[in-house]
RNA sequence: GGAUGCUUAGCUCAGCUGGGAGAGCAUCACCCUUACAAGGUGGGGGUCGGCGGUUCGAGCCCGUCAGCAUCCACCA
């Protein structure tokens, strides 16, 4: 016997080790067709958050919904050694030890790091066990594991070779707090207040000068030239002419060149093009010397004259002070302007030019591009919107650089010979490795998860495992993530495997706070699942997040709505509980057979067979919004508040049969419930289908509900619709006369069309009240009710005149029924333009609103 | 500057190829009725952001304006 009130925690306990244990989730049955996800892999840089629960929880419905539907269901784990996150939290956590990280060796950081990492992937993998997650272990991986390694290498020589990688200078973002090179996406451009600082650069041999506008005065040592615009009339006479650097008095030429906008600023641009992309271009164009004045974290370099080791922002004051002083400073303004962030780090980062790899990526994008054209092998996008922030990123997606400047990655199969500088690229080390260094830089981290599809699947060997699982059927990740990601995967594996990585993207949102604002640590409003799972349970967590939002939208935790999503699990469990207890110890499990069905049955296996096929259909389209409300409806509406409460009427019969046939309703009804519950909330599913007769080992080993035509008998609904209609108004009638739910009625009703046998039983149990049958309304005393197939008369203590008001105002209403049905049926348009259907209803439904009209009318004048 | 999403009940959100607006929470009334009081039965509450258009008919389609949010690109 069940408990009174659902537990989760007693529901939840054990199972999870148990399915594991009997190797429920483990991928391999040939017999069956496969389908195949790749989990997102979390950083392994902490704890995981209720974004990650969402994610997971939406590719554990897919997956367990997929294997219930007879599919040999992959769901490969696996997790991120997310180079600068992870380096960056144990150097932090090195530092606290009172480390000197200034002084550790590579490999030793590197020992430090990986037992991080298991203590991390160990928290991680009890997270994934309180979700629930059906994740096949054996297939687990980790991006910097030795195959991915071997994975990661093939790439890197590969696209070496093709000239699609290649080592150059350019301008970069660099973190001066990591101090390593950035990839653009991994840049946040923030809007912060600044200055836009104004200046005089002496114009040599002259009296005047130029004012130039700058928001970073300490990039001026790195100056080389100052632009104006050719066509800019005020400054034609100083071409060829040379002004001062006001920062350290050096000549700089003045340079006419269409870049410059001659409506900005003061129409004079200071370039420094080791310091700025679009002076880079400058600088290489005019074939100009490019000198940098950064150290890596940012302090001024010996190029800097005495501001040399000064921080740049120090640098900034420092060097403002000392050009006020000699009067060349002009003005300041304060202004707003974008600034680029790390994105791990977020301190500012300096563009600055350096020797890194890159990933040219023109080639690869208009291959994504071209692919994103073919109708079979694109990558569908769901919602369909977000294929256009893939498709508007390629096409302007600028050349990637891959190469940091840390320890914690794959370290580029680049090799440097000692001494003729030669550069080799390479599977492994050349042979004669002692005359040669290998490059120190690791690989971006994206650039291992862009393989995560396929390497973690034995690529480029070509196992039984990519030959069966890839590519991918569906891919599930947050739109912010789409950059970074989605789209890297998808070029790689176009390039490499000529085929898409997965076939269909589920894209979903974030989750904010109760306020909408986005969870962020600094603002401490982030919701641990744990906590969550502890107070409410997974299911209820589970299905919180995956009801809430439409596909592809954000949404908001909040609490109420988990305490709903288990009281609706609550509900569920206490139908069970009821269904359990009618069908007792011994009950033997019948087939349903349709000729035996009660109107009252059927009409309720129509309702289930429908919410089948309205659940299955959303959650082919991986709406789980929609496909939940079917259910939800279902079981609140259909199957709670009716059919369960009506139960009662034929188990308390004496015929056997009757109430066998209801057992065999009950339990079809409930058991369909379960299995269609059961991805969203796996434990109670587990438990409460563990609980039923015939019951396999595990829920686990179900087939999901299948819609049956045949089941579905829709002729006699009508009966079973009036008889709640009838009811629902002998208790709203109750109710408005503060009368109590069990007052006893004087009832005249009288049938238009035959009712079910037990219809007037029914009735009466419901409504409290002896039920006379009438064949006339002649003599009906009391207030009326009027439907298509019946007329009720309710005996009224109030008075006349309540009840002629009350009359008149249904009357009122059947008028204006009418009348709107007429205006339709008036208007020609309707009439011709209209389906024909759409017009007949119409029609009927004025005939019977006329019948009820003059029904009511006669009534109101026997008052 | 470009793009996307949102605007529906007091709050948070659904709403299918256009055919009489729904849920949860909140609120009000009555009820411990033998599955469930974290419940039940009923009720109240909405000119679906504004304006215009298409249509017999618009929350839904088109145009336009406004507000909010997000992303991309950015000017020294």
């Amino acid at each position: 016997m069940l408990d009174k009130r659902y537990d989760h925690h007693a529901v939840e306990q054990g199972k999870y080790e148990n399915w594991k244990k009997k190797g429920y989730f483990a991928s391999g049955d040939k017999s069956k067709d496969p389908f195949s996800i790749v989990i997102p892999p979390p950083n392994v840089t902490g704890k995981l958050h209720i974004g990650h629960a969402w994610d997971t929880t939406i590719q554990d419905i897919i997956a367990r919904y997929k294997k219930m539907q007879g599919f040999d269901v992959l769901w490969l784990p696996g997790m991120d050694h997310a180079g600068i996150a992870t380096q960056a939290k144990v150097m932090e956590k090195l530092r606290n030890n009172g480390v000197d990280v200034t002084k550790i060796t590579r490999e030793e950081f590197l020992k430090w790091a990986w037992s991080w990492k298991d203590e991390y992937a160990n928290t991680i993998h009890q997270q994934w066990a309180q979700m629930g997650l059906a994740l096949d272990y054996n297939k687990e991986r980790f991006t910097l594991d030795e195959g991915l390694n071997y994975a990661v290498r093939t790439v890197f020589v590969e696209l070496y070779n093709k000239g699609l990688i290649y080592q150059g200078e350019r301008i970069i973002n660099w973190d001066p707090v990591q101090m390593t090179a950035l990839s653009n996406v991994e840049v946040i451009h923030q809007d912060d207040p600044g200055f836009m600082y104004y200046f005089k650069y002496p114009i040599v041999g002259t009296n005047e000068y130029l004012t130039v506008a700058t928001t970073r005065p300490e990039t001026m040592f790195g100056d080389v030239c100052v632009c104006v615009n050719p066509k800019d009339k005020r400054y034609t006479k100083y071409h060829g002419m040379k002004v001062i650097n006001p920062a350290n008095h050096e000549e700089l030429p003045i340079i006419p060149d269409e870049y410059v906008d001659i409506e900005f600023g003061t129409g004079a641009m200071k370039c420094t093009p080791a310091h700025d992309p679009n002076d880079f271009v400058i600088g290489k164009k005019y074939n100009l010397e490019m000198p940098i004045i950064f150290n890596k974290d940012a302090t001024m370099n010996e190029k800097c004259g005495s501001y040399q080791g000064m921080d740049r922002f120090a640098c900034r004051e420092a060097l403002l002070n000392k050009i006020k002083e000699e009067g060349n400073f002009v003005k300041q303004e304060s202004i707003i302007h974008s600034v680029g962030h790390s994105e791990r780090s977020h301190t500012v980062v300096e563009p600055m030019l350096s020797k890194q790899w890159f990933v040219k990526m023109r080639p690869l994008a208009d291959q994504t591009l071209a692919n994103q054209k073919k109708k079979d092998a694109k990558v569908s996008f769901i919602p369909e919107r977000f294929e256009k922030v893939l498709i508007q990123w390629m096409e302007n997606a600028e050349d990637w650089c891959v190469s940091r400047q840390l320890w914690w990655g794959h370290r580029i199969p680049a090799y440097y010979n000692k001494h003729t500088g030669e550069v080799k690229v390479l599977m492994d080390p050349p042979e004669d490795m002692e005359n040669w260094t290998q490059e120190s830089d690791v690989l971006d981290t994206w650039f291992s998860s862009a393989l995560w599809p396929f390497s973690t699947l034995g690529w480029p060997n070509k196992t039984a495992d990519l030959e069966r699982y890839f590519p991918t059927d569906v891919l599930v990740t947050g739109y912010d993530i789409i950059f970074f990601w989605v789209s890297r995967m998808i070029f790689q594996s176009l390039e490499m495997n000529k085929v898409r990585p997965f076939k269909e993207v589920v894209i979903h949102g974030l989750v904010r706070d109760e306020l909408g604002r986005k969870m962020s640590k600094t603002l401490g409003n982030g919701v641990d699942p744990m906590q969550v799972i502890d107070q409410y349970g997974a299911d209820a967590l589970r299905y919180f997040l995956t009801t809430n939002s439409t596909p592809g939208q954000d949404m908001r935790y909040i609490d109420e709505k988990v305490q709903a999503a288990s009281n609706y699990l609550n509900k569920i469990w206490n139908s069970a509980r009821y269904v359990l207890s009618i069908l007792g110890d011994d009950y033997k499990e019948a087939k349903l057979d349709k000729s035996n069905l009660s109107a009252l049955d059927q009409w309720i296996i129509n309702r289930l067979e429908e919410t089948i096929k309205n659940v299955t259909m959303n959650m082919d389209k991986y709406d789980f919004n929609a496909a939940s409300n079917h259910l939800y409806n279902f079981v609140y509406d259909d199957f709670c508040s009716q059919y369960l409460e009506m139960s009662k009427v034929a188990l308390n019969s004496d015929d056997e049969t009757k109430k066998n046939i209801t057992k065999q309703v009950l339990l079809t009804c409930l058991k369909n419930v379960i299995l269609l519950i059961y991805p969203y909330t796996p434990f109670i599913a587990e438990e409460l289908y563990c609980s039923l007769p015939n019951h396999l080992d595990s829920i686990m080993l179900e087939s999901y509900p299948k819609y049956d035509k045949g089941l579905v008998n829709t002729a006699n609904d009508y009966q079973v619709e009036l008889l709640f209609n009838l009811i629902k108004d002998v208790r709203n009638y109750k109710i408005e006369n503060k009368l109590a739910p069990n007052a006893n009625l004087e009832l005249s009703l009288l049938l238009k069309k035959e009712m079910f046998d037990d219809f007037m039983s029914y009735l009466k149990r419901f409504s409290f009240s002896e039920v006379k049958l009438i064949n006339d309304n002649k003599d009906a005393k009391g207030e009326s009710h009027i439907y298509n197939e019946a007329e009720l008369y309710i005996v009224n203590e109030a008075g006349k005149d309540e009840l002629l008001a009350k009359l008149t105002k249904e009357a009122e209403n059947l008028r204006n029924e009418i009348k709107r049905c007429e205006n339709m049926l008036n208007n020609p348009n309707f009439i011709s333009k209209a389906p024909a259907e759409k017009v007949s209803l119409e029609r009927e439904k004025l005939q019977k609103h006329r019948e009820n009209l003059e029904v009511l009318e006669k009534k109101m004048q026997n008052i």
